[in-house]
DNA sequence: GGAGTTTACTTGCGAAAAGCAAGTGAAATC
DNA sequence: GATTTCACTTGCTTTTCGCAAGTAAACTCC
């Protein structure tokens, strides 16, 4: 097994951290099934609408947990479907998510989540409060629309993430 | 000239359309640069410690231009260095930035803005207040710690961004 | 309990992006 | 007018991404 251990960051700015941990095409994106839909398995991943590659993704789960982001632990009902879940540093990068999602929906005229309105008003009026009672929530194995991501969207109109 | 369009997004997910706009290596270290230290110019940027190479930092600056993030004006005093300088679009992305500043602050044992404890203290009661103050700052051509990027880093022991 | 299937990966390869060094041309300075 | 500064571009190497095709362990079914 290769240690996916890379060198030194480039920096410890804290931008910098952040952009080095999850400042890719990805991470946010498979925190985000994990926030929103409930997602666990490699598979669960696996069927985002935005499709990673099943070796991008292997490498960003390994790196994520690696980081102290995710965290692994097996299924007892099927061993080869280990469970990710979100660690306390994970959960933390909740109010950074939620921030997003209010810019995207401000500034992405095509943006699905401009449907959501009630969410979206109740977030910018509370976003600290929200983001606490979201980061409970996934703590406690919950999300925010379960059930929306256990089928592949069918065609077109499906259950969108966010 | 070619144009940098890309073709249509992944998806219009809210959370993707961030990691699209600027979920990668370099975009989220320029707004720093711009919101932490005023920097203004291509020159400005290239010389960030992390060191971005010359024709990336070109292509992202082209990039954030053309979504609206950042806009380019000219230099009265110097025709050959427009001023780059956050949109409204780009303003509003301050308080996410300010979340990664805390979560790094947080999860980074080695983050530099450690030191600034007044800062961290006051960012965290308050994320949404600073969040604005610090945007009209930058609005209006300000930023959080003029002079720090002035000078580059003479060595090791250098102003640190953030 | 053995065959077939599902699942989570790995491997190999072409394409795209990042990184580095060396230009280049317009604008400022001398 | 010559030189320097600046914001790029170009060309090349290296790394990462993305896709298709394995593969081995674990589960299901008969």
């Amino acid at each position: 097994m290769k240690t996916t251990t890379k060198e030194a960051l480039r920096s410890h700015c804290a931008v910098n951290y952040g952009v080095e941990m999850f400042g890719d095409r990805w991470s946010l994106l498979i925190i985000r099934d994990i926030v929103f839909v409930g997602k666990k398995t490699y598979g669960d991943f696996l069927k985002s609408e935005e499709g990673i590659a099943t070796n991008v993704l292997a490498s960003r789960l390994a790196f994520l947990e690696e980081q102290g982001i995710l965290s692994r632990a097996q299924n007892p009902l099927d061993k080869r479907k280990d469970f990710y879940s979100l660690t306390e540093k994970g959960l933390d990068l909740i109010p950074t998510v939620l921030d997003i999602v209010l810019w995207s929906a401000k500034h992405d005229p095509k943006s699905y989540v401009r449907g959501q309105t009630d969410f979206i008003a109740r977030l910018s009026k509370d976003r600290a409060q929200v983001g606490e009672e979201i980061k409970a929530l996934v703590r406690a194995g919950g999300c925010l629309y379960p059930d929306a991501g256990d089928q592949a969207p069918p065609q077109g109109q499906a259950p969108r993430p966010v």
